[in-house]
DNA sequence: ATTAGTGTAATATATAACTAGTACACGAAT
DNA sequence: ATTCGTGTACTAGTTATATATTACACTAAT
């Protein structure tokens, strides 16, 4: 029996992809958007586990990427920190960036929309709802 | 032992998103781009297997999608065709349209981009190679 | 030394996606 | 009636994701 008296879904997750990869991505977010601070230190997996409403496993598979990413250092019965370097998370943004354009061109063409018609439909939407 | 002198894989597939799903979007791709014409007849389910390389429980997946989709029209004994719904073809490129750009909208903000500084980057992109 | 708070590891279970193989059902041509 | 090319259905098995639970290991504070 799964979700027997399990968790609450605190967090909105997508259905088409891994928890883990969402959680990678909404604190990669936070990393850049400045809410989490270089230095900073994270919550505890068993903190976050609750707080998004995951498994503990599921975090600590979270933390492990971020870890491989260069994002974090974790250290064993203190907790895990944001990285302190800097250079890494300026690298990150311009790779996100990079990342987000390509898929988005891709998607574009693979569709049959030209790149004219995206932007101006793009520019006419405001982002202040 | 899977793949075990199965399938080769002659289309590439992201490994993040279900292999039927990225069929789907293909196809829908082929007809809004005009590859697959309005009332033209697909590739039977086993032909289509093996030009991707896929399973046909895979594609009759695919199938079963685009026809609850109102893209294609079944007809049992005879094949899969393209629906000759001309308004459906437009109404599903407005569609794609606009998830797109919601899509893209919403990473961008996720990762803390602004809406000018994308499309800037976008801009400077040419789609020429 | 003990304790509390960390990260880490291991086993078991559940579910979805995909593959593999086989069999059935329908329609058209012969 | 038979055959061929269709879509469809079913059972079984593998892999990845996620959960549940328990146990272990390191660090700091007491």
């Amino acid at each position: 029996m799964v979700g027997e008296g399990g968790y609450e879904m605190t967090q909105d997750f997508t259905r088409d992809k891994p928890i883990y990869s969402q959680l990678v991505d909404l604190i990669c977010g936070d990393i850049l958007k400045g809410n989490l601070q270089p230095g900073g230190k994270m919550q505890s997996v068993r903190e976050y586990s609750l707080e998004v409403g995951v498994n503990v496993n599921t975090v600590q598979r979270v933390y492990k990427e971020l870890e491989s990413m260069g994002l974090t250092d974790t250290k064993r019965g203190q907790g895990t920190f944001i990285t302190t370097d800097k250079a890494r998370i300026s690298q990150l943004r311009e790779d996100m960036k990079i990342e987000l354009i390509n898929q988005f061109l891709q998607s574009i063409s693979a569709f049959g929309f030209s790149k004219e018609e995206i932007v101006q439909s793009l520019l006419r939407k405001d982002g202040t709802k």
